[in-house]
DNA sequence: TAATTTTATGAACGATCCTTCAGTTTTGGA
DNA sequence: TCCAAAACTGAAGGATCGTTCATAAAATTA
């Protein structure tokens, strides 16, 4: 079933000439704007592609179905996020605990505020499906280059276990999320990312050192 | 247009006998079992009628349209937990900070685990009409009485801004909700809400009294 | 028991929507 | 310039779904 997921989202064709891509790149774009300003029931593949200046038979020569479209700006966004803490992990390494752990988290709130309406528009769909899955996938990865990052602190000989960087990760998806949606202001983000850093520094310095 | 929202999704017609008190009962379990079987947008009317045993005839006699159905399964599950956060902060009035954290967020955890399936069954469809709006009423009353409590704490003379608490509300809501789309088991259960309980101490301890 | 109110039924209507495909237009190379 | 491949069009099929209403059954009242 893993494999119908698979290919039932695969895109139909891959554009060849410039003209096809700037129309797959019209589709995405008009996919996230519908989503956003109609919701994700009132979106449907005539009005995605009305909006992209383009007829609906040339929409579903790229992608499949209707899934797939919102399947496609999901993974995109995704992959951009957790490459970016990928990033931050890969630069985060034998560096103090709390230095880390700035690191990450600043990095995480920039990657999503970079694209706030994208990451706004994926929380309406996030239960569909397809959506879980690649949801949890990236959750993965970037747990995984956390794990990989912590270990490497030399202020620390018990490095946080899984749990606790689940835990860290799902409070900082939280935040992020409350805060998107509350449609703050740049000077509330700034607040956010400081206070972000805060709490998962106070929380890994605590789950590794007791009470610091 | 407030109104328009409130008079849309209010019932229909209220059940007198107990025969119709059972009937809206079951309409309204059937709901949220078929919105976890199936998701939100294989939820159909006729759907949920079958499940409850009883024809669509019926069940549109007490909810005036589809919406309604979620509309009010949403709106008595965060009553339901936001009650249990008043009465925690009731009961925490004039104790050590820490110790109202402690209470506040232990309640929080057990009320949501109460009826995790609903908890999960409306994270589907937070974001569709009326979703955010009741959300948002239920986030407000929280953290007016977090609030209330927080400026009663013996032990600090500069209670926690909105701001702290926002982010302490939005961390907490955020690992509840990792943790329960995890499918977590009991133990796991009693975890988070140790984990919960110290990352929110630590973090209302900070930002009150600077580095504990 | 007879009358009245409450509750339940489910076929049918109208509307929306996803998807296809036969035909047209545009592009890029020979 | 000409042609084959690529890209685009949009009306129409087929299916699903929300909602209504005329009718019937059950419960309550007189």
């Amino acid at each position: 079933m893993a494999a119908d997921t698979q290919t039932a989202f695969e895109p139909r064709k891959t554009p060849v000439q410039a003209r096809a891509a700037f129309t797959v790149e019209a589709i995405s774009e008009a996919t996230i704007q519908v989503l956003l300003s109609l919701g994700a029931d009132r979106l449907t593949t005539t009005r995605v592609a009305e909006r992209a200046g383009v007829s609906v038979g040339t929409l579903y020569q790229y992608y499949p179905n209707k899934q797939s479209l919102l399947f496609a700006v999901l993974e995109d966004h995704l992959d951009k996020v957790t490459a970016a803490v990928e990033a931050a992990c890969e630069r985060g390494r034998h560096r103090p605990l709390l230095e880390m752990v700035r690191e990450v988290v600043t990095r995480f709130v920039d990657a999503k505020m970079e694209r706030a309406d994208i990451s706004m528009a994926l929380y309406r769909i996030a239960a569909e499906v397809g959506g879980p899955a690649l949801i949890k996938r990236a959750g993965q990865r970037q747990r995984k280059a956390l794990e990989a990052m912590l270990q490497t602190a030399p202020d620390t000989n018990s490095p946080p276990d899984r749990f606790a960087i689940e835990m860290m990760c799902s409070a900082m998806g939280g935040a992020m999320r409350f805060v998107l949606e509350a449609g703050a202001p740049p000077a509330m983000v700034r607040k956010l990312r400081e206070h972000l850093v805060l709490l998962c520094q106070w929380y890994m310095a605590g789950v590794t050192g007791g009470r610091p």
